[in-house]
DNA sequence: CATTATAACTTGCATAAAACAAGTTAATTT
DNA sequence: AAATTAACTTGTTTTATGCAAGTTATAATG
């Protein structure tokens, strides 16, 4: 992960998937982006898995470089900068769902991962849409 | 990795799916499984990215307790067993065909893979049984 | 039936990546 | 002008990975 290298340098679409987003922090950080609508260093810093600094920084130049998200200032504050998902990014939304109805089946569930998976379930093009308006599907945890 | 305490021990569903497969050789092993078929130690040994024998032994363990994967003698050769996706596992199915979609959206495609999206387009369903009956999805890449 | 081979690991060690703590820079608020 | 905030970077320790070699149990071979 730190040569930009491919780790795995085969031919094979999983591999190529895995390599681009399958990193653990990588991925948390797509959920937040997805589910939480966020989108500042501070605000992935301080997610519930408390990923290190120099991580998150690591992990936000990948995927920069693979193109999932795209990095621009805040117009509003200029120290600040404003991370989004790209298409390509936006693009993996059906497998952050899939992997939250595979959890949803096989670990306890209260009312609000209920009614999240109802809304998988009855809604996926409404929560697809949500996505891709940067609307936070979920508030903070 | 090493210690089997969860590394993100969130009441998180995506942080949950990611501590029990979305390590990255886990889920190596496991697409070899679900589309090559394999179930002998032998088999993921040789896979085209080139596994560390004492890794891919800890991720076969780490399957194994998270219910993912099941290991059994094999009846013909009493030195090998067979190692085989639990429903918890083969649950993971609509996920490798999400990551593969997106994949195919997102790398070259020459004619083995569009192959396969073809038939994930199509035959859906057809393959979600393949991989239920352990009947291998492709030959050796 | 003694030797060799095979399958599935385990162990030890060097290297790479992650976690932790502290420091830096540029913009902003007080 | 001083303190604060956002977004990092740097240095160090801890943990995980990669590689080579060794082990054990079963099976095939001369």
């Amino acid at each position: 992960m730190k040569n930009e290298t491919k780790k795995h340098d085969s031919n094979c679409l999983v591999a190529y998937g895995i390599d681009t987003f399958g990193d653990r922090w990588s991925f948390l950080v797509l959920r937040d982006m997805m589910l939480y609508g966020k989108c500042r260093y501070g605000e992935f810093l301080c997610c519930e898995e408390q990923i290190a600094t120099n991580v998150l920084a690591q992990r936000l130049k990948h995927l920069e470089r693979e193109g999932i998200i795209s990095k621009a200032r805040d117009p509003e504050n200029r120290r600040s900068y404003i991370y989004s998902l790209t298409d390509k990014g936006l693009d993996l939304a059906p497998v952050l769902l899939e992997i939250i109805r595979w959890s949803s089946r096989h670990l306890e569930m209260n009312a609000r991962r209920r009614r999240l998976l109802k809304r998988i379930e009855t809604d996926r093009d409404g929560i697809l849409a949500d996505i891709r308006a940067h609307r936070a599907i979920l508030t903070a945890p």
